[in-house]
DNA sequence: CCTAGTTGCTTAATCGATTAATTAAACAAA
DNA sequence: TTTGTTTAATTAATCGATTAAGCAACTAGG
């Protein structure tokens, strides 16, 4: 009761009483260029189409050294943004007739390496990573290695890579300018403490914003927790902005994961949005159009994201003396009940 | 500029002056059983980690005809339910030693084949699948080509195969009786228009539930839209569920997607819940949590359903004269705001 | 009629690891 | 000394597809 053996190259071969050479040539459409006798070929696609011969494609990868598969390492796959940029590059990867081979890394720089191992070892042809705080050495290896990739979402400065990320400082800068322009005073910030670039962006994009528009830095408005600690920080970081002596009244959220947690705890304290706070966040999922009222939130072109890094990654798989390409994208602002305008009827 | 060649079998053969036979033995931990010189095992093992050895999965998949590769076909990646499955098989296989590949089949039974083709091409030693509408024929295919798989969330009960799901008709029922103890009274069920056992279960649950407590069916309360068309069909469904001389007073949403197309929409007509409609949902996500006041819902056995999927698969995998394996696992309602005791004192 | 070129196909090596079969050497028992 | 056993290593085939090189047989040109 095995599994029944599949059909070989050589089950064609021997049907035809030709060559497994011959029949490779013409399963690979060398018969086009006249290599290979008309009737002959026609035969072969024949017994080829009656066995229902499909390719073994390790033995394909083993001898042309390329696999046709993509390897992706991303943050986390239940959180939407990731869901849907895996569904993307899954698509777009298709369509070139790779397939996609990949896992969550949990934010979790160890994690990733053994993830990046495993998929070394499975012979991807290449990567499409967003890389996890203190991910460097391993993206090091990768370069060094020639091995083709591009960072995906975040990036690092500090390394010359291919990367596709989103211009997260100006994100960033609009989403808080808004809130000023709305009618807002009092701005808070959630982010996460981290050494990422695009998170140091999102903050910086604020603080920039904030002093442009004249409003004096207050630290009781700029909470960072650490991402292992969401849970309970995230209470006691709304629990602070909002019991000082100039308590915010409008909180920017620097991920999902953030407002999905803060947007909790504020239901709890039965705060009315945007009456007693207006908020703006980052991510997107369709929790944002259901809460108390629809948020406001900062969209990436997911879409856009996740082409652009599988067009990068097989031109480069494809021609491996490509010079680095790095792109930044434009987030959009979607304005909604959620930073609604100010009434000024309070005192 | 090309891509460092990895280190082989042959690379350490070489150094140590031993043909790559041996390297392999003591690879393969054969030294332990007395076949190789202890001082020899000793060197080659020294070479390879000095080397950086990593064995080449695809030859040696070619080789052994074990890939030690899993197939997950899943509806949406994008469903947070769908999503959790994909981690809790991910990790589960992890421990086996196993890789997982996973694609979405979009409810759509030829994008599914495809995925399977394309998932037996790549010679994975199994799959677990999540089968879409009218997606027999390849299950049955699988079945004749012995080529081990396990069904999960959903299963044909006209086929004898390997599945793990959820008693859907119990947790239908238990759905329904809880409203109709919390004192409602119109009870509405909006599902899927679909062949699909799952469905069809938590359909008969709930008709079951109203017949055993003295409610006379009404066909107006029960409506199922195509899935494709769940966008514009769920408000109308919602409208003729509200707008006949006997209305219903709660709603029990077969599936995520329904849910949230449905809530939305709610909220769009400036319903109260659970005072203008009580609600319970199949599904379960964050969204609940946030909405205006906690949903309830019916919470599955995410964890043990992956969890035991994988080990009935591993074990068709190593073993497969093992006799097919079904698992129904209980549903639990988590009792929330949404289906709060109706107050008797409206008219 | 001879040479060069084309057409159509086969041979055989290769990718990297595995493993059954074999050999060589060392040693023990008779 | 011969035979048998153990230990430690090698040889070579194999998995399935690819592809450079080679070889007939035929055609065309001179």
């Amino acid at each position: 009761m095995k599994q029944k053996k599949k059909v070989t190259l050589k089950d064609i071969a021997v049907r035809a009483g030709v060559s497994t050479a011959l029949v490779s040539y013409v399963m690979n459409g060398k018969d086009k260029e006249g290599k290979v006798g008309k009737e002959m070929a026609a035969t072969i696609l024949a017994i080829a189409k009656e066995l229902n011969f499909k390719p073994h494609y390790l033995a394909r990868s083993l001898r042309s050294g390329k696999s046709y598969t993509l390897g992706l390492v991303i943050a986390d796959i239940s959180n939407p943004f990731f869901a849907n940029i895996a569904r993307v590059v899954e698509n777009e990867a298709k369509r070139f007739g790779y397939t996609v081979f990949y896992g969550s890394s949990d934010e979790d720089a160890e994690k990733s390496f053994d993830l990046i191992d495993m998929l070394i070892n499975r012979a991807v042809d290449g990567f499409i990573i967003v890389p996890t705080e203190n991910s460097q050495p391993k993206i090091r290896y990768l370069l060094e290695e020639n091995i083709p990739f591009v960072l995906l979402d975040r990036f690092f400065p500090e390394i010359q890579t291919n990367y596709v990320s989103t211009n997260n400082y100006q994100a960033s800068f609009d989403a808080c300018t808004h809130l000023l322009e709305m009618g807002y005073k009092n701005i808070g910030l959630l982010g996460y403490e981290s050494a990422l670039h695009h998170m140091k962006e999102r903050i910086r994009g604020y603080e920039d914003s904030l002093s442009i528009h004249g409003v004096p830095p207050n630290a009781k408005w700029l909470r960072k927790v650490r991402i292992q600690e969401v849970g309970v920080k995230t209470r006691e970081a709304i629990d602070d902005m909002l019991s000082t002596d100039q308590p915010v009244d409008a909180i920017i959220f620097c991920t999902y994961s953030l407002a999905v947690n803060s947007l909790k705890y504020i239901n709890e304290l039965g705060l009315k949005v945007p009456e007693d706070l207006g908020i703006v966040s980052f991510g997107q999922a369709e929790l944002f159009d259901l809460y108390q009222c629809p948020i406001t939130y900062i969209m990436q072109q997911m879409n856009e994201l996740g082409k652009k890094a599988v067009e990068i990654l097989i031109q480069k798989i494809e021609n491996p003396e490509l010079p680095t390409q790095q792109v930044l994208m434009q987030a959009t602002l979607i304005k909604r009940a959620s930073s609604r305008k100010k009434e000024p009827n309070k005192a």
